[in-house]
DNA sequence: CTTATGCATGAGCTGTTATTCATATGTTCA
DNA sequence: TGAACATATGAATAACAGCTCATGCATAAG
């Protein structure tokens, strides 16, 4: 059994996936990156809801800033979500 | 984007990761098949705590029970958890 | 049958979390 | 400088989740 921090900090990682806003807003960033405004219309949602999610996913590293004049434009920061993402789908398709 | 119930299944599906007391016990459980109060000693937590706990995971069907006289064992449902926890760890470990 | 043991379950409490609303910060352009 | 736009942030609210406590149910032993 791993070290219990390891654990502890593995339950963080899965609870910042347990939350349908933030799992449709990664599943928008494997397309391409995109702006605040352009995530919240995607998903009908406030800018600022999107904003407070973008905050958890980049405090957890898993998406990244870049600003281009006005607009913060985010992508994906981890090579891992994929893989976890697919094999979370192969799960609930059972 | 798949279809919404897809993302809600797969963040349901996460969020029951989410939690390191559950994280704790499908630890355990990588091991070998274990009955509610052994867990519970292991875990140094009470037997209702982890009984609840066990009927989340038990829902998520991601383990088992079965019955041997007064105990009731569980043992893991899917062969897919290790992928996902394996990936999660990759990814703190950074 | 009675008692003891292992597990499940429901209510209640408490801490956490996702969203909204209002507002602040920062950038561009006139 | 000032207006307009994009984003961030803090407070407040409402819903939710995990634990405890009390208790019910099933099985085994006497």
């Amino acid at each position: 059994m791993p070290a219990e921090e390891k654990l502890y900090d593995l339950a963080e990682l899965f609870k910042v996936f347990g939350d349908s806003t933030r799992i449709k807003i990664i599943w928008a960033l494997f397309e391409e990156e995109m702006c605040v405004c352009d995530i919240a219309s995607l998903l009908n949602m406030t800018q600022s809801a999107i904003s407070h999610q973008l905050r958890v996913l980049k405090q957890a590293r898993l998406v990244k800033p870049r600003r281009e004049g006005k607009n913060i434009f985010y992508s994906l920061d981890d090579e891992h979500i994929e893989a976890i993402f697919y094999q979370g789908m192969k799960h609930i398709s059972e």
